[in-house]
DNA sequence: GGGCAGGTCTAAG
DNA sequence: CTTAGACCTGCC
């Protein structure tokens, strides 16, 4: 690989296990403890965390300002948003464990089409999907000299490829559901700007009528594709998770302006305490 | 082998 | 408005 390369301070409130553990990216891979690789938009990147710092690969100084900061959300400021959390135990208990997360931004229409994906489905296998995906319809933009990276296809070209085609990924009953949300947003290239214009409850209802767009894949959308860091989604670990810490309803951080950022620290906590992980090392490291 | 996976649609009360 | 079933597939 060549050896361009930028580091800097490691920031506060960034855990790069946890930022890339807590479910919200699928393109990116564990390649040892500490490392990471994957795409975003149009770029490869591989990143490592050490104590004191972070190394970015693959990247200059030029890059890392004009896309990698926005991407991992440096500018906002995650301890205040935890110092805001404090009259409340279970939250302020989960951000003391998962306080490393960032909400990343991503693609608008890769978070999309990805959360449609997501659904009834497990990450390994969404993580398949996406590659097999992009891999066929997206543009190669690395090669390591050991595999080669792919970006996420853009929605005219899944549209153009059919129903079938999209079936033929092996995406399942979904397939009908990516095609209607590839048909929508090229049918109308301001789709998404329309719906970033709009305050969060009603670009929910605008995602909402894609068919396959449901409240979950909606607040997904908005809080990973869009930057709503408002947006809430609640799944069945959330849904357990309100049950179990909040019978007598949720607190007003779970409805405010940061609520995605709380249900991020509440969801990995209790994933975590229940064992269950999603970027598991290699299993070679293991076995030999 | 069968249950299950960060849901949503559809059909029925 | 709420609630079962069904749904592709392939990991665990």
């Amino acid at each position: 690989m060549n050896c361009k390369s930028f580091e800097i301070k490691k920031p506060e409130n960034f855990d790069i296990s946890q930022i890339f553990d807590c479910g919200q990216c699928f393109r990116f891979d564990r390649v040892d403890e500490n490392t990471y690789e994957g795409v975003a938009s149009d770029r490869y990147v591989k990143i490592t965390q050490k104590r004191d710092k972070l190394v970015f690969y693959n990247t200059d100084e030029k890059e890392f300002q004009n896309f990698w900061a926005d991407f991992f959300d440096l500018k906002t400021d995650y301890s205040e948003i935890i110092k805001s959390f404090a009259d409340d135990k279970t939250l302020s208990e989960a951000a003391k464990f998962a306080g490393g997360i960032r909400i990343l931004r991503q693609e608008k229409w890769e978070a999309l089409c990805s959360f449609i994906i997501s659904q009834n489905n497990n990450i390994p296998r969404i993580k398949g999907i996406i590659n097999r995906m992009s891999e066929k319809y997206g543009k190669e933009i690395f090669d390591d000299g050991k595999r080669k990276y792919y970006s996420f296809p853009d929605a005219k070209t899944l549209y153009k490829a059919g129903e079938s085609e999209i079936f033929a990924l092996r995406t399942g009953f979904r397939a009908k559901y990516i095609y209607d949300a590839a048909r929508t947003v090229s049918q109308n290239p301001r789709f998404l700007c329309e719906v970033s214009k709009l305050d969060t409850k009603s670009a929910s209802e605008k995602l909402i009528k894609i068919k396959g767009v449901g409240n979950k894949v909606a607040a997904c959308t908005l809080l990973y594709g869009f930057a709503r860091h408002d947006a809430f989604p609640v799944d069945v670990w959330v849904k357990r998770i309100l049950e179990k810490y909040y019978p007598d309803g949720a607190t007003a951080h779970l409805c405010g302006e940061n609520a995605g950022i709380a249900q991020q620290y509440l969801f990995y906590y209790e994933r975590c305490k229940n064992n269950v992980y999603i970027n598991k090392l290699p299993e070679k490291n293991k076995e030999k």
